[in-house]
DNA sequence: CATGAATGAGTTTTCATTCAT
DNA sequence: AATGAATGAAAACTCATTCAT
């Protein structure tokens, strides 16, 4: 077996093992989950876990990061496709909401994560952020064009997309906890979100 | 008396053992909530917890029924002040934030709590939660206020009421959960928040 | 309240109590007793069981002793209405066995209880029981009678009343512990029993 | 081999753990039996049982099994030998005795046993007993044998062969716990009972 | 690479019992 | 006479982890 397929092999059992824990956070919270319910669903010993994790908590931040990973990349083929402001805006953020509602789970898991290490890639809040984080950054960029033309500082560009992201995520999370809300409800709700958010931003314009 | 001094007495033992638990959850979250680690710290046999309530559900039903009420008397003592509307949005909103954090801990736990009878009381974003929802209904008055002698229909000041609510939720939710944001970033994002939100509605009012 | 009355009440609370445990041993062992399902179903504090008993034990026993002591009452009341031998054993048999079947639990608990001072009083094995024991000594009479006039020992009617005894103790454990066994084939196994033991005597007799 | 071998560990240390528990529920019965105790006694660590066994549940099913198991496997061997059916019912109920006072404990277990997974095995009375338990249907051909040239219902020879049984269950039981009889006694009243059984046939018989 | 054996520390819960009042 | 408070000891069971093989 040569060197590659095995870095491969183990690759695979790697994600084998993540994936499976994933799995049992999605049905049973983050307390459900125990190394042995992991190896007894892929038919290992505990024991294997040892094997490719330093510990149960490694696996887990192996676990976040998946996931973590997972988001930014499905947020990041987001902000892009049209032309005119406004309508970019629209169009991204129903996409990010969208997507975050595509993977409830994962994305509750990593953004209401207070652990440091989760929290030095999710943070957004702080002053600043526009340029340390993508989904800022790009928000900013989307509120700039938005403003062309117009005197706004820098500073309040990055607080508005600060809060046009804030909001959103509050709609997310509600959304996610409170299952069980009918399409319509859901989709009256989220198009009245973005009415608002641009409603905010045109009024300073005119 | 003495029937009235026992029963105090035992009230305040049920707090001591409620508002422990309380700490623990803050510190460690709900999964390292035990019953030894409480009775550790106020110093009784554990069996004391099943003296005092039936079992550790039953224990965290009670704590999570005080907190939820706790912030229901705080929360209820806001939307009332002044007469002008949209002064009296920005300044419920704001003091709805302000008492949010200051008890970020149980902000969190009822807020974010996913249990069916925790939700029956929290759950907002359902057709109709303006007479349900106290929180939302106040709001839903404020809106309406706000756009006296304007066409609005009730379903869209219902919505209106609801993304204000579940934005400044979010707002909430990423402050208590990146800790450590300078007071003045804090309040430039609470103060943009608002003028985002007034800029909403105003927007449309025009 | 005078004295005699106070002993009365004492006593009512102490039947109270045994006739409580009684029944819970009647639903689910004598491993499901215990001192709080008794105070409970009773509505007195637990430690009221320690005023009336020195503790579990001895209000077990004297919960026995009751037992004990409602079937001997039961069953003294049996041998000894008809005047022809062989009628009395076959009628004395059968109301035995009625008896036993009609307090299943009480029945089994002392009949095949290992303590000693239970077995103090219902042990039937050893050489002289005939004369130690009521229901021996009344078998015995029942089979000199029947043997009037044929050369027996002592010592074997002893031994077959001792064996009359545990062939019928054998029938009513076996109906007590296979329950659900259809009356008819009750009432053929009891009859049959009987025909056989009178069999056995017949024989010998002839 | 190393798997042969690890099987054959496999089954000593589950062997440990059952005659451990078998022992101390001889001498305490089955509510004295508790992991830890067991654990004790072997040196081992309380969370072995579960290495073994799913939980405490199937090791007790277990240790029926085994014990059923060797009952009737020593049971098994014993209606077999003479060819006269009186002798053979002689012997074979000698037999049967003297082997259920070598394992009384083990005895006692499985036939006073009320649950119902052990009653599939051990029960006798009901209708039909006779092809579907061994023990009544080895019982009925001897009795069968015995009758060779007489009328008899197959009904009534059943219901014979039964009470043929639970008389001798009925010595058995009481030997066992009247422990302590001399052996003489022993033997007068094994030797009486066989002796009161085939009267019991014989008279018919004549 | 993989595992079976084993465990220490922990979990919730139940129990019989004591004692001051 | 009766109890509420309190507990030590024990119950069954789970978990993350180690280690020799």
């Amino acid at each position: 077996m040569s060197k590659e397929r095995q870095a491969l092999k183990q690759e695979e059992i790697k994600n084998l093992i993540i994936n499976t824990a994933q799995e049992i956070v999605a049905k049973e919270g983050i307390n459900g989950l125990s190394i042995r319910k992991i190896t007894n669903i892929i038919d290992y010993s505990p024991a294997i876990i040892y094997h490719y994790f330093k510990d149960k908590d490694e696996m887990i931040s192996k676990l976040m990061e998946k996931n973590y990973k997972k988001i930014i990349d499905a947020m990041s083929s987001v902000y892009s496709t049209n032309s005119e402001p406004e309508q970019k805006l629209k169009d991204s953020t129903k996409a990010y909401i969208e997507i975050a509602l595509q993977m409830p789970d994962e994305y509750m898991n990593i953004m209401l994560n207070t652990s440091d290490n989760i929290l030095e890639h999710t943070s957004v809040l702080f002053n600043g952020a526009s340029v340390k984080r993508q989904a800022i950054g790009v928000l900013c960029k989307v509120v700039k064009d938005y403003y062309k033309g117009f005197t706004i500082s820098d500073a309040e560009i990055e607080l508005t997309a600060q809060l046009i992201w804030t909001s959103t995520f509050g709609l997310i999370i509600r959304l996610i906890i409170e299952k069980n809300i009918p399409q319509e409800q859901r989709n009256n709700l989220i198009n009245q979100h973005i009415k608002i958010i641009i409603n905010g931003l045109l009024h300073t314009k005119s």
